[in-house]
DNA sequence: TAGGGTAGGTCTCACATAGAGACTTTAGAG
DNA sequence: CTCTAAAGTCTCTATGTGAGACCTACCCTA
């Protein structure tokens, strides 16, 4: 288990207050958000872990994904560089999709996050449970 | 930098044809998602990690969320146990937002993730770059 | 005693984003 | 001669989000 502060550190030296006044300081977490903090990236990007994908294999492993997000999510990680885009001159041509090695190198800090919804997971689903059955003794205001 | 394997392997698992077709398998991809996966809440679980904020607080520190969303966030993340949710009874009342220890713990994955962005975000930014300057050449049908 | 400020919201309306599903082109299979 | 498949695009509709007015209760100042 690794020690967070430093990640917290450069983000609230982000916040504070002169640094929002004066000019946009870069802001690692707005950096992750802005790439794979949308709704399918993420997915996608483990989809893509294990081998090389085409379009429509995509869309079977993700299945209540619109082919026009697909498409949509796709063109966006290629063009931040996580995945690259290879077109082979079948007839209908088909297209592959797989990560690059910087979208590699997400795999790592991704696992981890996903290791602690595994570990914790039975915990979120209790407080859901305990929160939605008590939705009236804390008069909200 | 750990082994993301296990991750990808417990993740491609639950991708399986099969997996999809029977019953919806546990997949921690999707639990992750389903807790932190919208547009505000990893900011908001960062801005609470140094220290407990009051509402106000908070609209302050992440000044492009509208109260609506902070709401909602705040909500969702409490009734996730990510967060709790403290009422003061002074006049008028004021209302104290803190991580909670599942909250906290986290804050070490999502730091491997901004460490990450960190590191890469130049690499990031010089894709988009090339992306952006080559639009005609790679015809996409 | 009227007016203004504060706190933590809720409410409504307008706009932006996402999903469903029809449509496209070219070729091979039956 | 029709059907299917590939990898999308297009249009229409549904849902999500943001802006900002409004609310309640109290305190302060004039």
């Amino acid at each position: 288990m690794s020690d967070a502060s430093s990640a917290i550190e450069r983000f609230s030296r982000y916040q504070s207050d002169d640094a929002q006044s004066v000019e946009p300081v870069h802001c690692p977490v707005r950096d992750v958000l802005d790439c794979i903090g949308d709704k399918w990236s993420i997915l996608m990007i483990m989809t893509l872990a294990t081998r090389p994908r085409r379009f429509s294999e995509l869309h079977r492993a993700i299945r209540d994904i619109s082919k026009r997000m697909l498409t949509q999510t796709l063109r966006d990680l290629e063009r931040d560089g996580l995945i690259t885009r290879h077109v082979f001159p079948t007839k209908p041509p088909s297209v592959e999709y797989c990560l690059s090695p910087l979208g590699q190198s997400l795999l790592d800090p991704m696992a981890s996050l996903i290791d602690w919804a595994d570990r914790r997971y039975s915990d979120i689903h209790a407080a859901r449970v305990r929160f939605d059955r008590a939705p009236c003794d804390v008069p909200r205001q």
